[in-house]
DNA sequence: AATCATTGCTAACACATGTTAGTATATTAT
DNA sequence: ATAATATACTAACATGTGTTAGCAATGATT
């Protein structure tokens, strides 16, 4: 017996409101957080989207176009909460704080860009590289500042400043252990737990 | 004119007591820390040390290989040093004081190998990657039983114990951004913040 | 219904990868 | 010196990679 299948193409689903270059770049930050950057292949993403590799081709320019918006989509974002912060007419703990917070929730909301813009950023090619690294540098000296304030009208314990923010960067980068935690408590609590011990571990009292 | 090259065959140099293969698992660390496990080629580990890629397979079994060799020494050195601190008579404080010491030090000094070991396990296969795992795992609850002590004698303030390992382990791990800085502290300094900062934040006081 | 732009498909490319076979050259032991 | 072992080399393999060319199907516009 013959059976005549008709097949349809396949097609990017989309929603309202996004394209289908933004279907793309989402799912290719779950493939790379899951797998790395270089292990995941165009092949694997093309099964992750439902369509041909070559069929990505007409939304993208290539693999690491892909790195380039997950990596400045997140820099952008930390970059602009770091001017709103640094605007406020709040003490130094309170914007601490602030900044930590904005981490958690961004850790927590946009888990796999982020993820993958601090794991994987390495793989970014040089004019782009440069750039990253230099967004980097600059969002840490300006957290580094603010703590330095903090510590120079007593309201933080005299620590040296850059170590303060290694620790409060990489500590919060461990959400990601929770996020992947079968038993995870609820993120409410998390987010507390986070802030009593880094803030509180800086609070001079 | 005719010159005649006399050429050597080359040869992996080694100083007493360390076997070829020692040399290359440790030129492999440096080399899976620059560029990731996967974008890291054998050809490229050939150059680094000095020979052929087709010669290192006198010395090693696959690339895989390589990283199990890294990732159970670190996770070995890792365990047996927690058999010790539960095996000693102190409060709680002073055992997570001696874990975090303890990382900051391998941390410093055995860099390569425990980033390694640290970002690329998710590279390993699997009898191996699930044995890496559990061995992950029960530390983490090792330490997080050991902070739950101190939380019940006081000792502790009332928080969440396994975010407190998390972020204590993680915001070691940034030990990293510190080791790759231009302006460095000593390590002395380094280790005396953190333990301020991550071990001062615990306390109840 | 006809036209045009999107979006998909198949096939293929050039290249890099881990690894093996077979052989030559060092080093060590007899 | 000779034999045996360890170590290196060249050449090649099979496979996986990102990407392009050319064409077919679909959707939107007139």
């Amino acid at each position: 017996m013959l059976v005549y299948y008709l097949r349809t193409m396949a097609r990017i689903k989309i929603e309202k409101n996004t394209s289908r270059k933004e279907v793309i770049v989402s799912k290719a930050a779950s493939l790379f957080r899951e797998k790395g950057f270089k292990a995941a292949s165009m092949r694997d993403l093309a099964e992750a989207v439902g369509v041909e590799a070559a069929s990505l081709y007409n939304h993208i320019k290539s693999k690491t176009e892909l790195l380039h918006e997950l990596c400045f989509g997140v820099a952008n974002r930390f970059m602009h909460h770091m001017d709103e912060v640094e605007s406020k007419k709040t003490n130094s703990i309170a914007k601490v704080e602030e900044l930590v917070r904005f981490h958690i929730n961004e850790m927590i909301n946009h888990y796999e860009e982020v993820y993958v813009s601090d794991r994987e950023w390495k793989h970014l090619s040089d004019p782009y590289l440069s750039n990253f690294q230099n967004q980097r540098r600059m969002y840490r000296k300006r957290f580094a500042a603010i703590i330095e304030a903090g510590i120079r009208n007593k309201e933080i314990k005299a620590i040296d400043a850059p170590t303060a923010v290694l620790i409060i960067l990489h500590a919060i980068g461990g959400i990601e252990s929770w996020h992947r935690s079968t038993q995870k408590i609820d993120a409410a609590a998390l987010t507390s737990n986070m802030i009593t011990i880094l803030v509180g571990g800086l609070k001079n009292d």
